[in-house]
DNA sequence: GCAAAAGTGTTTAACATACACCCATGG
DNA sequence: CCATGGGTGTATGTTAAACACTTTTGC
């Protein structure tokens, strides 16, 4: 891919990166960082780093996210290793994948010396990319779309109260298809994944909708789709 | 666990180890090799070692499945990378586990002078085990399990003919429930698994049963359960 | 009063489940 | 002829899918 780079490191090294997810502005979204040092210059990448001796790679995955974009309090799993032989220039570097959502509200993203910039792209956008992170953001996005219609993971990319609507719309936007209003509601509210509460979205130009929120917000197996 | 080992290892290294299943005498078996080197010597452990430098990691489970335990030949998956600082006694080790599948007609295991014996437990039986393998065998029967419901993975466990009451089998006991025969056929012969072939089983005090092939012997995604 | 999104049921088709008897072979 | 597992169909309940109009608000 690139010329003449010196190998860092004389051994095969574990990374972290995070592939890291939110809705905005109507379309899925992934954060990534700019680079700064070559041959990456200019190239974007999911935030990712060494593990250190003595962290597990989930505390390593967090750390990470927070460090180099100031993100935490996120929904988070492990994807995949990453582990071909070329995949970095500055030596065998086997990456421990993770795949993260947030919802996009009230996020302040934080750049750090050692990047260029830090900014939410949309997946169907992604820039330039360092390493194999496109892949890897690929291969998160399906994961993503998976586990929506077997589990009730959305509720890691939604605010506190929403509107059903707005959930529907995680799902059409992800999924890239519309789907039917009454069948949505009817399975949500049968599998009991959501409560009204006693509060309407307000400053619509429109009747105003009820809002809801998770009866559990955290990950539970059910048949959505 | 167990006191003063020295740590072999300055930094973090990678290793991969597979999870073996097969079905034998009507339970699930995982292969195992038992260890000589203190602090685990006479426990048993899923095959695996270090990665080498120039290999992928898929490249490395299918290496290490072939010299500790002399299988060739699997269905081998990704499964999990486990990496909590404590769970290697000689040093910082990742270990990124893989899951593999194998008829169980025809193999032959092979010893190395490495360890002290290669054999086949059943995974309701498992011996005590080094590292954090027990975990490992776990979480990869649980995928194993997940898998029968949405891919034809079934295949990997069988022979290239085989009865349809041997397949049911195989499901019944990895999901360790009865199906009833009238409902499982018609769901096989719905999704075209599989096809009849102009061949009886032989020798047995019953009826002969048609043997069937895979129409296709490569993973699939299609729901079955 | 109009534009915009919210909210709400019924009908139909597909699929899952439960269930019992006759058949072909070996010994 | 008996023991053993092989092979087959139907009826019922449950779930998925398609589909359109009325309501409530802001302007």
């Amino acid at each position: 891919m690139t010329a003449k780079v010196k190998r860092k490191y004389k051994f095969a090294v574990m990374a972290v990166d995070v592939a890291i997810f939110t809705i905005k502005e109507n379309k899925l979204h992934s954060l990534l960082i700019q680079m700064k040092k070559k041959p990456f210059s200019g190239m974007w990448a999911a935030p990712g780093g060494l593990i250190r001796g003595t962290e597990s790679l989930d505390i390593a995955a967090n750390r990470l996210l927070l460090e180099k974009a100031g993100v935490k309090n996120v929904y988070l799993e492990q994807l995949y290793a990453f582990g071909e032989p070329s995949r970095d220039p500055f030596g065998r570097v086997v990456s421990v994948a993770y795949f993260a959502l947030i919802p996009s509200r009230g996020i302040i993203l934080k750049t750090t010396k050692e990047y260029a910039d830090v900014r939410w792209f949309p997946v169907k956008k992604l820039p330039k990319m360092a390493y194999d992170h496109k892949k890897i953001i690929g291969t998160a996005a399906k994961r993503l779309q998976a586990k929506l219609g077997y589990t009730n993971i959305v509720y890691s990319l939604l605010p506190k109260e929403f509107t059903l609507t707005e959930m529907q719309e995680a799902y059409e936007i992800i999924l890239g298809k519309k789907m039917d209003k009454r069948n949505f509601r009817k399975k949500i509210f049968s599998l009991k994944l959501v409560k009204k509460i006693a509060k309407k979205q307000q400053g619509e130009a429109n009747r105003p909708a009820n809002l809801y929120k998770f009866t559990a917000r955290k990950l539970k197996i059910v048949e959505i789709l």
